[in-house]
DNA sequence: AAGTGGTCTAGACCACGGC
DNA sequence: CCGTGGTCTAGACCACTTC
């Protein structure tokens, strides 16, 4: 039987969203033990290489655990993690209402450093891109983006006030993101940062360097996250 | 043909392992393109499927990136990150001279928390184990590890200062370690961190605890570790 | 012994990139 | 156009856990 896609969607993909679907509504909780490979390629009708590409990639996102000889189960509830999403695809899924106050925006030539980290000539013109993000009414994080002048030129104030960055970039640019190498480390808040998130100087926040990579091969953005470490905590699942 | 495994390693880390040999002599370097998937099932006469689950999996770890119509491509030096290593293993892959010293090492029973992290009940004996990492001679993070005392009896100080004490549970304890799920954020250091760090009171350091699992399903470790921010990042690859 | 995940085959077609 | 990675088939055997 050929390949036939019923919406679009790879096999797999509508396979992870049965499974998905069954968390959400509540039928399956965690510890619960999933479909069995074989199980899932009879339901579905695919091959077994493909049932367990489902269930693989669905570990990897810390959604499930797979133990050999035993079966699949339900991981603990520790939100999506692993997956890269926007600051705000991360915080809907928390259900907490996001908005997000532009704080700057403008075109700069004299970040060498930050040129470089997108693969551009130094002294490249950049769009530099102030956001503080708001969970509720509380300031959660600073986020400063970073990218090329030349390849997103256009980028309007009005627009950022309605849309998510990613969505903009998706939709009006064509930028299909593949993954995003991060930097992590901590730091101090300085009286500015403090100031805006709402924090005494001097506490410790989280640092995220990001280098968003386009499926083109190319680092599209490069953003430096400041996040209140009592309002975050990064979720990591490591492989041996 | 039949699988054959030639010296007990799967076929497809076989392949990897050739990659990353030319990678290690300098024969391959970040940008160069690597053997494509037919290239490779020719060379080590194996399945596209497994030449691919090779070039998957380093991608994963952040080896290697690869395009559609395009290739797969050596990625700069990040170090092998998203790779759980211990903290040995973590500091010889950059080079650098590392000790640890033993602290404590003792056995409690009056953490619930950490109990309950460990799928234990609360009030079980833990062994709690206390230790400095260095490189060089700076002192890098301090790491302090629980594990069940009815699992891990003799879990002796002069052991430890000899081996590692991932390589004592392996080996001594059978353990194998599946994943590890980690949460991480950031902290000043009080006064006591700060004294056997060598920074200053107050200052940020990375704070990670990791949930160490069995491939028995099991929470075998429980580690609260904190990192100098000014000698650690923590690098991420997260994909979309 | 039965069932599970882990590895693997020998092909296939599709979607995309670069020439 | 050709080569690349992405998806997929319809099986197979192995290693492991649970009973």
């Amino acid at each position: 039987m050929p390949q036939v896609r019923k919406n679009g969607l790879p096999a797999y993909r509508r396979i992870q969203g049965t499974i998905v679907k069954r968390l959400e509504l509540g039928q399956l909780k965690p510890g619960d033990i999933v479909d069995s490979e074989r199980e899932l390629a009879r339901i579905h009708g695919v091959s077994l290489m493909t049932a367990r590409h489902a269930l693989a990639a669905l570990e990897r996102e810390g959604m499930v655990v797979r133990r050999r000889g035993a079966g699949t189960f339900v991981a603990p509830p520790k939100i999506h993690f692993n997956k890269l999403m926007s600051y705000t695809e991360q915080m809907s899924v928390r259900g907490l209402g996001v908005s997000s106050k532009l704080l700057s925006l403008g075109v700069i030539d004299t970040e060498q450093e930050v040129a470089a980290r997108l693969g551009l000539p130094a002294s490249s013109r950049l769009i530099k891109l102030e956001r503080l993000r708001l969970g509720g009414e509380e300031p959660f994080a600073l986020e400063t983006c970073y990218l090329s002048a030349d390849d997103f030129s256009g980028l309007t104030r009005a627009r950022l006030d309605r849309v998510s960055l990613f969505s903009i970039l998706e939709h009006d640019y064509g930028l299909r993101i593949a993954h995003a190498d991060e930097e992590v480390d901590a730091t101090t808040a300085d009286p500015q940062t403090a100031r805006l998130l709402g924090i005494s100087p001097g506490s410790a926040v989280l640092r995220i360097r990001q280098e968003i990579h386009s499926t083109k091969g190319k680092v599209a953005l490069y953003v430096l996250g400041l996040y209140r470490s009592d309002r975050h905590t990064l979720l990591i699942r490591r492989f041996r």
